[in-house]
DNA sequence: GAATTAATTGAACGTACGTTTTATTAATTG
DNA sequence: CAATTAATAAAACGTACGTTCAATTAATTC
């Protein structure tokens, strides 16, 4: 046999890297063989260069497209008005639940940076640091304003990040906990983390947040 | 040849699990090979099976030894009194200077735990859910004890535990803040985090707290 | 100082890996 | 409807993997 009845390049390669994904971040990109991966999708080994040259481009290609979202995800969701506990607000309801809806993806992206080349390793962790930066500009107005108290910006920046990354570690959106509490009770450890001044601020934040469906 | 001159089965071990955290921690379990482990201790690859019958074996042996030290230091630091606010200084010190100390082995108990059999898996997440719940318990009685403020115990332990272990992942020793500077600001961000309630006992967990130079 | 035990080497085994090559069939184009 | 392009299969290549086995030497014991 060869091409087969109804196939079709654009809903092969999209099938390639879901379940790449899904495969990766259960087992890890080593322990993924391409044959494993071509079983998951229905297809032959060799069909899957016929969409990524090498092992590691299908990887790369994934990582970056899940950090080019990220991006894209707070570019929209970035309020256009409003002062930094506001806009702290915004970041990190934009964060949690897009990290939900994407646990495997986050998972790819964090664990397996050590697999990359050098030079598509920079063009990730650029990606990263661009992001990160969001956050800290947000943190660094507030502290300016006076709307925080902030020991060290860069510091705070990296503790919110991990803390609030570390929800796909742990959280099942089928338990006892919704995804809205959970990020209510997230929104609330971040205000206090970097010491939002008034109460007033707090409340009017939450008051105002709205969780994705 | 075959027995080497000096040879000795302690060290030679010892040898093995050192190079063995480094390797793994460094490129992620799969990638390491038996071969490339030999090399770095300086040892045929058949010499590793002397003393850890399989890969997965020593695996298990790295991480099962990562976590009982952990639960040892922190039951060799645990205050025999103190209220809640300073046990739990006392819990993010002990965890913070346990991991800077021991980046590698805690990437690896950290990464890796998907490379571990069923059985294993269980022993390991048995001896981290008892670490976790130390921390919980502390939670738990500050809240009852209204020295804390805390929406929910669990979310909030894990908060602080993917908080405080985040700093391996970005810190180094060697750069522009010390070990102390950033357990300083780490106590400080833990205690807002869980709405440590007076003044008094911040400045009193912060007392001699100087911001880093 | 012979016998025994500890520590290691050297070579090999079977398997599975990422990837390439060639052939073949389906869909599209002129 | 012939020619071309798109999408795949089938088979193979060379390599590297975890592990085993037998032989060999160093240290220890009696």
């Amino acid at each position: 046999m060869a091409r087969t009845a109804g196939s079709d390049g654009e809903r092969t390669e999209a099938a390639i890297r879901e379940a790449a994904v899904d495969l990766i971040a259960r087992h890890g990109y080593e322990a993924v063989t391409m044959r494993q991966l071509a079983a998951r999708v229905g297809v032959q080994p060799a069909a899957l260069y016929r969409y990524f040259p090498t092992k590691e481009e299908l990887l790369f290609t994934l990582m970056r497209a899940h950090m080019e979202a990220l991006l894209g995800a707070w570019n929209d969701a970035r309020p256009s008005s409003g002062d930094a506990a506001e806009r702290l607000s915004a970041f990190v309801a934009n964060h949690i639940a897009f990290h939900i809806e994407r646990r495997s993806q986050t998972h790819v992206s964090n664990m397996e940076l050590r697999s990359l080349s050098p030079e598509r390793l920079t063009i990730i962790l650029r990606l990263r640091t661009s992001y990160e930066k969001e956050l800290r500009a947000i943190l660094r107005e507030g502290a300016e304003s006076g709307v925080f108290d902030i020991d060290d910006i860069g510091l705070t920046a990296m503790a919110i990040i991990q803390m609030i990354t570390g929800v796909i570690v742990w959280f099942r959106p089928d338990e006892r906990l919704s995804v809205e509490g959970v990020t209510r009770t997230y929104l609330s450890m971040t205000m206090r983390l970097v010491g939002a001044s008034t109460k007033r601020e707090i409340h009017h934040v939450q008051a105002g947040t709205r969780l994705r469906a």
